[in-house]
DNA sequence: GTCTATACGACGATAGAC
DNA sequence: GTCTATCGTCGTATAGAC
């Protein structure tokens, strides 16, 4: 616990904070590690000391990024019961996170990671990805959603707010993305909600 | 015109068609000068004499795959009248196209070309993506569409089979996306369609 | 754990003959 | 237009002192 009560900032903090910066900015490959060093203000000495290689910098990010929103989504199932209110409490949070935390985002679903992270597969193929489905294929059960294959139910509710996200991110919105919200998600909700009975 | 003539393959179709499977195969940047030079059969120096430089590469393919995608779409906003069969042929398209030439669908929508084509903008302000627009925009006007927002409405209805497209491409779609059509169309149809009028 | 200095390899790009 | 040979730089990673 040493660490605690030393006032020094904590260095695998600040190398992952300033690498998230610079990945985002320029890119992984066009960041050199002197950059991270110099921009975090730690040796590189010390930044191979505790992450083996570049790539270990990059995969502590993704890790890290990944266990958050993985986080974030258990607690939105447990709060919610229906799977129009987990879904949609989920695209809320993940505008607002595009708002507050714009290299975040862009670092988790933006980023090309086979390019400079092989053993990890396609972001889609992640743990959040796979709970998205699994939101999904619930609602399908509890007759919310119609049936259908499960992939094209979740690429039909997500890909279009997905899509507003990196929109967001490239500069091509204008608006912050929580003020779409409600346009959005009546949108998304629509292409996949079971329909009304007839009266 | 003495290269009709020759019965040497063109070196420029040679190198671009080398790149681009070198380019999604490991990405822009595990792919040297070298590396292309090997697979193609070409020397590093004509390589440079007709490209420039290695970004020089990339934004020929660029620019050659962008025209080709440009001209499919005014191709299909010609032969169909409707917002409705515009957007519907364009998505059974791009389905075609991702079956026939991955590599190419990769290429254009997939790969962050802002990290090694600086000057290039975002792929969604390319040409492509604002005659997508253009069709969304038409179709509101014409009642098709709801009112809304033309960025919102955009994402909504290629959203979905966009995310199909980049599902495919990482193998986690296994079917052929041609045979998702009609479901996929479904959804992304009904997210933005004007609601029938009352009986 | 943190630092500086250095080794080493790879790659982009060029020169210049044919 | 095409080729081979070469140069110079940059960046990853390591060694070893503190």
């Amino acid at each position: 616990m040493s660490h605690v009560l030393s006032p020094r900032p904590d260095t695998r903090f600040l190398v992952l904070d300033t690498a998230l910066t610079l990945f985002t900015e320029r890119g992984f490959f066009s960041t050199s590690v002197h950059d991270i060093s110099r921009e975090a203000g730690v040796s590189i000495g010390s930044i191979y000391h505790h992450f083996g290689d570049k790539e270990g910098v990059a995969s502590a990010l993704y890790e890290q990024l990944g266990a958050r929103m993985e986080g974030l989504i258990s607690e939105i199932r447990r709060r919610h019961t229906t799977a129009h209110d987990q879904a949609m409490e989920l695209v809320s949070r993940l505008f607002q996170l595009t708002e507050s935390e714009p290299r975040a985002m862009e670092f988790m679903l933006y980023a090309k990671h086979r390019e400079f992270l092989p053993r990890q597969g396609p972001v889609c193929s992640s743990r959040p990805f796979v709970l998205m489905r699994e939101i999904v294929s619930m609602g399908m059960e509890r007759g919310e959603i119609r049936p259908m294959d499960t992939l094209i139910a979740s690429a039909s509710l997500f890909g279009g707010p997905l899509r507003m996200i990196t929109g967001r991110l490239d500069g091509l919105v204008d608006k912050p993305l929580p003020e779409c919200l409600d346009a959005v998600w009546a949108c998304a909700w629509r292409a996949v909600a079971m329909a009304a009975p007839a009266p």
